[in-house]
DNA sequence: GGCTAGAATGTAAACGCTTACAAAAATAAT
DNA sequence: ATTATTTTTGTAAGCGTTTACATTCTAGCC
């Protein structure tokens, strides 16, 4: 592998001149650059990236950590970052945080062990105020899916509430009442706000809240199931659910057709996040879209801005979930109610 | 942050022994070394990893090039891999090929860049000749779910003919006779694999292959339900169709569902991968499990051993897939087929 | 006690680049 | 043609480690 001193005997000039032209730092002569460019390309030259971090104290490692590496949201995350990142040239280092306060300190330890410039985190378990009150000490860092007003510049949330607001509006508009709902664990503040939003349209088109119509679910099949058989055991003529997560949709789907009933005319179903797969149950799910990539986008041009000084990039803060309407969700009138 | 000086200088040493007591690589006496481990804790040194690559010319560091960093099949390699470094203390730099042989070619050289010690590869264009020929001017790599005699060692694949061997055999087993497939792109090794199975097993059960129940899909949903509406179009009393992923199963299993059949009281459906939403389809999904976290800590092991020397790691370079009975396919005396 | 082999430690030269600062060359002004 | 500026290039000192090789201890032996 050849390295930048031979580039520059090969090409008649010094280190230095070489490295500039690599960094486009300082300005060189055309007809040097020139030379030197033909001499890299002579010799194939490659710049050692340990090199270059050790002497300019700049990785160009992003370090990227989320709760798993698998799963729809946190695939179309990484999918996302990588591209936006090697476009720009940075590589990204990826770990998980597994959900554990622990793992997650650990794994931002990890990262800055290998000399991240910055860090992408999508942190569940460690608290706001491990951000706030270690903001200096740590690397320069966006959050995602997270906001708190005392460091709302490292934020890139969604709005959760309103993305449950948009997830029980829809069902009200087409005349359901009955609404029953699946939340996810409520100690989550997405959890809490998706529940806000859904509580503030019943309010809206005048329905007054029903204790027995919520249940705590923990985000997954199982819970989304046992949830729905809990509500379809009572006489509730629920007509309507919505779940907190597409997951747990999958589970109460599950939990409808066992019971007899079909889905949408017995009871619709709602989803929230709109997860690849929502298109392959049947019927397909209607479900609130999170924007993942997009925010994952947004956040790498924070680092871009805020690390690499690129400033004309303007950054959104707060995104807007949209409603996705499919098959699980029709009007009340249609429906034949087994049980009504 | 503290430097491998400083801690020397606390403990009373020289460099030398500090860079010992980390990498373990002499002796040192029993007394120095707990000097020079407090001085570490005392300062809360952390190497550099820059450096240390630098002068070591090892960076610790794994490229993972895959073809999506999304979906179930790649979710799970990322989240296994990924673990099983970290926890050898090795860094992962995953990047994706989006199965084009150049963009393939480019995530290779990008990794190459950042000084990987080794790759771990799952490619789908490039030609197996690309590895065999350039061999030793790439870095140490393993392949994942890819085989060739004249790089035997670097592979590690799945057994895929086996496997449609098994989902076809179950089949037969249940009293299914005229059994439709829908296979993958036949360009791919694997999707002809899958499908020599299925002609194995229909040949071991004296079942005469019939052109007409074999069409080729894309390995996508929309593929496998356009396949699955052309098998119904015909009159062919299919009682069960293979699909060669869970995807296409998926596909399938709409289609069969919007004719107003069955699963599997009519109609059999059996997928491959057994990804992680097969469960929540219903009926859940019979399928024949990948073993994808297998494959994928076996490739971490070959690293290991041949990049970092952990001489005593055994190498399995051919997995099995198996069966996973769900729900999606019952005994042929069973069903109550409505076009029969 | 003096000698020696072997163990423990230290010295200093890489590793391949970036970047102040200095020097030289090119250009402009007189 | 000189001198003053401004551009362009070169010099050399890091960046924080690893690792041959050299040196100093330590123990065992006579």
């Amino acid at each position: 592998m050849a390295t930048i001193y031979e580039v520059s005997e090969l090409a008649g000039v010094s280190l230095a001149t070489v490295s500039r032209v690599m960094n486009n730092s300082s300005k060189v002569k055309q007809k040097t650059r020139e030379k030197v460019l033909a001499a890299m390309a002579e010799l194939d030259y490659q710049p050692n990236g340990m090199a270059q971090s050790l002497a300019s104290n700049r990785s160009n490692c992003i370090g990227v950590m989320v709760s798993e590496l698998h799963g729809p949201i946190f695939g179309s995350m990484l999918s996302t970052i990588e591209l936006a990142l090697r476009k720009a040239g940075k590589f990204a280092i990826f770990t998980a945080g597994h959900n554990d306060a622990e793992k997650e300190k650990e794994g931002i330890r990890f990262l800055a062990g290998r000399n991240c410039d910055a860090l992408i985190l999508h942190v569940e378990s460690l608290p706001n105020e491990f951000f706030i009150d270690n903001k200096d000490s740590l690397l320069p860092f966006v959050l995602i899916n997270r906001h708190s007003d005392l460091m709302a510049d490292n934020c890139i949330s969604l709005d959760n509430e309103i993305g449950g607001y948009y997830a029980t509006r829809s069902l009200l508009e087409q005349g359901h009442r009955q609404i029953a709902y699946i939340s996810g664990p409520l100690k989550w503040a997405d959890a809490q706000a998706r529940l806000a939003g859904h509580r503030r349209a019943l309010q809206e088109y005048g329905v007054e809240f029903d204790e027995r119509l919520l249940l705590e679910g923990d985000y997954r099949v199982t819970g989304g199931a046992a949830a729905t058989e809990q509500f379809l055991a009572q006489d509730l003529s629920v007509t309507a659910i919505v779940c907190a997560n597409d997951e747990m949709a999958a589970g109460a789907m599950g939990s409808i057709r066992k019971q007899g009933l079909f889905i949408p005319d017995d009871i619709s179903v709602v989803g929230f996040d709109n997860v690849r797969w929502a298109k392959f149950l049947s019927p397909q799910l209607s479900t609130i879209d999170f924007p993942v990539a997009d925010m994952s986008n947004m956040a790498v041009n924070w680092i871009m801005k805020n690390v690499y000084g690129n400033d004309q990039l303007d950054i959104t803060h707060l995104f807007e979930p949209k409603m996705v309407q499919r098959a699980s969700t029709s009007r009340i009138f249609g429906r034949k109610n087994r049980k009504a």
